[in-house]
DNA sequence: CTGGTTGCAAACGGTTTGCAAGGCA
DNA sequence: TGCCTTGCAAACCGTTTGCAACCAG
């Protein structure tokens, strides 16, 4: 966390309460949040901010590279921070639990592949299972 | 498409010409098409059909198996024709380009692989590659 | 002063809902 | 008649935009 607010600091950013608290939000949250959410989360715990900030800050934080924004199907999108190790996700379409999963390997080797038979240039990818969690089976 | 349609008829649904509009454009599309689209389609052939229509219309066919919504990072979801072949996407991210590629051997691996070590019963999954498509490159 | 940050109101776009009416079996 | 289907209006909800104000270096 440190790390981050250094690196914004240094590029000429403030690190204000409320980018404090929608950052620490997002590193301590197990899975990946939406902007209503974190929105609901903040009122709860008395810190006030506009909406609208909310979302500004989700597109700076996503524009700076430091979360990464996952379309999983609920109306909202959500975001989660970027680690070194990718992983992908396990969903409970009852629940609507979310587990981390990771396959990365596996990944390279086709993305490699779809390179040479496709010519086309794989920058990122996604990949979400859909399923029932240990508890709801 | 016929048998699309005599399953349905057989199960006491009928076929109108919305139904049949709808139905014939998913089967055509080469690409995910999402219901604000299709109702541009629609209009532009003379083929009058309020929004409210084609959002139930597709949620029928979602229900009876027969399209599936995918969650593309659009603002809009998009459905597809649920074939044999289970596919995946390739979209480009500059002309929004969407290709089809089939990897489903290798993830068939993968997902009784996280059935056995995180007792997670695997349904679904939606894997999509972003990145330049041969001509934006 | 400058430029990053915030709040507010309004608008926008996709989607859903309730209700009344239409139309085929 | 009964039930599937459709249209219309309104509401909903996530998101974006314009503008004015605020605040720290």
């Amino acid at each position: 966390m440190g790390n981050i607010l250094d690196k914004l600091k240094q590029r000429g950013f403030r690190l204000t309460p409320i980018r404090r608290a929608v950052l620490d939000l997002l590193i301590k949250s197990v899975t990946p949040i939406s902007s209503p959410d974190i929105q609901k989360f903040l009122s709860k715990n008395k810190i006030s901010a506009n909406k609208t900030t909310i979302y500004r800050e989700l597109a700076f934080l996503k524009e700076e590279g430091i979360i990464k924004e996952l379309h999983l199907g609920d109306n909202a999108k959500n975001y989660e921070i970027i680690t070194d190790g990718h992983h992908h996700h396990l969903i409970c379409t009852k629940c609507d639990e979310i587990e981390d999963v990771e396959m990365d390997k596996e990944l390279k080797r086709e993305e490699s592949k779809i390179r040479k038979s496709r010519k086309f240039k794989i920058i990122n990818h996604s990949l979400e299972f859909y399923g029932l969690c240990k508890n709801c089976q």
